[in-house]
DNA sequence: TCCACAATCAAACCAACGTATGAATGAAGC
DNA sequence: GCTTCATTCATACGTTGGTTTGATTGTGGA
């Protein structure tokens, strides 16, 4: 078999698992389903990818890795210009997941709404996966927040980056639905709408004022 | 049979059933699993609940119901005593839930993890609870957050209410994971710290800048 | 005392699951 | 033109899933 049809295939299954996971999770979701979706043959599953598990590890880890790499450039590019301001730093975390969300192939916010489910998908591979592809990230930015936040203690960045996190969790898992829940007052395709409001809160958030003494 | 037989079974299987899906997810729990644990008949999920789907339901709304009569007492209370501030209507929203996760019955922050995924759970019983279970909560500290930040657009009250629950979803979601994931910089039981954490980057965020020209 | 009936139980049903197997296929290298 | 080998295929395996059944139990009311 050509190489390229290889890829094919296991695009192909890549692709019709991400749908399903996103519209299903990852439970509902049969191997049947996903062959038959991606009309490949039953077992080529275990072929490419072994089982279920490893295959739920490469659909997720091949839409988070090229995302962080593009985040933690972006924060390279602010330091080395000593370019860090609270509202470039949200930006270069933000944007990369919006992007991925609404990029063009992805019909209906799929990738978004899968990975907005990665911290709370009971599956086993996602524990692990949280700590191996979005470890780095979290140190990273946690770094540059409290460089740029430099009254706050260490305990209190992290509970910042964890609200921040959150309100990017709980806008990609919303997804389309965002427009039915405020009664069409929202356009969760609109890309630039979106990203300005999570930076406007994140921004006022990440700067309120320290509750502990000044040391 | 006793009726406090028969609240005591179907209690019990609430509670089993709570337990199991906070931990391994809706879709990975069986109902063999559910009634082992709770030392009853296989069969009486069905008896009691009619189907798992019911039982699900019936398993959320339990814990929702109380709590949002909660919250919606203490919105009451604030308007009519004219004490509607920022941080009180954030305290009225978090308190019961946080209450709920860290109640003394509840060992591993259960029903916390459980409402943490009440958004992002894909289960089909999940879309009509959010609706029927949290429209009126919504609309109502929608209502109070539009009175209390007046320059603000319907638009823009919906994106921060809608951050501010994420944020709160988020951390409910990662329970006790909180303490390893801030390598124990944070302890996810101190209520009160939690809390003030929470109300101090919300209040922040709902008080930023609007993003649209004065009327 | 006995009836009625809600509740429990062991057992079975069948569909669907993830995975494994061995044969069929077909392009690449000699 | 033949062999090799990665890939695809139809099919089967054993397990587990939610649900159903019909018998059994035991308590409250007549």
């Amino acid at each position: 078999m050509n190489e390229a049809n290889v890829r094919e295939t296991k695009d192909r299954i890549l692709d019709a698992a991400e749908r399903l996971f996103a519209l299903h999770g990852i439970e509902a979701t049969s191997l049947r389903q996903i062959t038959s979706d991606a009309k490949v043959n039953l077992a080529a599953v275990n072929y490419h990818f072994n089982s279920k598990d490893e295959l739920v590890r490469s659909v997720y880890s091949r839409r988070i890795r090229p995302m962080n790499e593009s985040r933690l450039a972006r924060l390279q590019t602010l330091e080395t210009n000593e370019a860090s301001t609270l509202e470039s730093i949200l930006e270069a975390f933000y944007e990369p997941t919006i992007d991925m969300a609404l990029s063009l192939q992805n019909h209906g916010f799929t990738i978004g709404q899968m990975m907005g489910r990665l911290y709370t998908e009971p599956h086993g591979a996602m524990q692990s996966l949280i700590v191996t592809e979005m470890g780095e990230v979290a140190r990273r930015f946690a770094l540059a927040l409290a460089r740029t936040l430099p009254h706050l203690s260490q305990r209190e960045v992290f509970w910042r980056l964890h609200f921040t996190i959150g309100m990017l969790a709980h806008t990609m898992a919303a997804g389309e639905k965002l427009k039915h829940l405020s009664h069409g007052l929202i356009n969760p395709h609109d890309k630039q709408e979106v990203l300005r409001q999570m930076i406007n809160y994140a921004r006022a958030g990440l700067s309120a004022p320290s509750l502990e003494p000044a040391p």
